[in-house]
DNA sequence: ACCTGAACACCGTTCAAGT
DNA sequence: ACCTGAACACCGTTCAAGT
């Protein structure tokens, strides 16, 4: 007889339903994310989820904030131009791998903890290239519009029957160019 | 007696039936857009759209198609710069008009004839602002994915509290810029 | 406090049948 | 050729009931 402290079926909460939730996006598609499919692989009935998500609008939002938070955090070792590099990279990964629920992200501002560090460490990076202070939230909108339209057509499919290789050279092309004006 | 040539219940086919799906959409939103509200409004039961749209997914693929042909033609009469300014003020104006179908785009490449035209309007304005010819696919991958992105945002609601004032000064800014560049 | 059973009003899609 | 009725396997969500 041994004592069942975490046993039985899992604890269910709200960041477990999350990460059921994301998974089953990513395997079988959003289409496929309904509030009893993600209850099924959490061995609970669907009526057991509206505790912790509210309904299924809830459980998208949620899946988006979970989303934001896997962008990559920006690493203040990194000169300015790395950083936006590691920007756009990480924000191509992520709409890689959940390019159904990325295309969430055009919908409300990414006003997570997480996702407002990440906008802080653009800020950051554009301070460094010298744009000045007034300019800033300027400069970021329209920067991360950019970054997060181009990795929304890559993952999704708008830029269709371009190969990586052509998509990472147009990127690299528009960071010199741009690297090149915010020097200037 | 009279001859009832064009009378009864509306003769359906493909283009009604995506005039009544955007109607609908515009109206009560994407999620009240389903085979049955759409049979509904044209006075047929949902089994009879099959025959003209394949299924749901095909009914949402040719709305999207609708949406494109939406989009203004480009305007010869006017200089590169004026018409890169339609450009983006039709995207906006779209975007605005049907939120939730303008996500879509980002999901296949935009290949229907009308929208052919308006991306030949782009190469145009592009070649004409000194863009030089091997450049243009880059150049029009890399700016009409900001101006879709931007225009997303707006209409979507990723850019929440900001009034239209700012994001307008924020697209003439980047195009003052822009045309800086190309001119340079 | 947390989960369930049963029920309700919906979906998309098929298929044989009608005209 | 074109549309329908009936049916099937699903949905999201509610609410009272169980523990």
């Amino acid at each position: 007889m041994y004592t069942p402290v975490m046993a039985r079926h899992v604890s269910i909460d709200r960041a477990r339903i999350l990460d059921a939730t994301l998974a089953l996006a990513e395997e079988e598609g959003l289409d496929a994310v309904t509030m009893r499919s993600v209850a099924g692989r959490l061995g609970v009935t669907p009526m057991a989820l509206y505790r912790y998500v509210g309904d299924k609008q809830g459980l998208l939002d949620g899946l988006v904030e979970r989303l934001l938070d896997e962008l990559p955090a920006p690493d203040p070792a990194l000169e300015w131009p790395d950083r936006l590099r590691a920007m756009s990279r990480g924000l191509r990964e992520a709409a890689r791998r959940h390019p159904e629920v990325f295309l969430m992200l055009f919908r409300r501002p990414a006003a997570t903890p997480q996702a407002r560090r990440t906008r802080g460490g653009l800020y950051d990076a554009l301070r460094d290239a010298g744009v000045p202070e007034d300019a800033l939230p300027r400069a970021e909108r329209l920067l991360s519009t950019f970054y997060l339209g181009f990795a929304a057509s890559e993952a999704a499919g708008r830029f269709g029957g371009h190969d990586t290789a052509t998509l990472d050279a147009d990127l690299a092309w528009l960071e010199v160019r741009l690297m090149e004006a915010l020097q200037r």
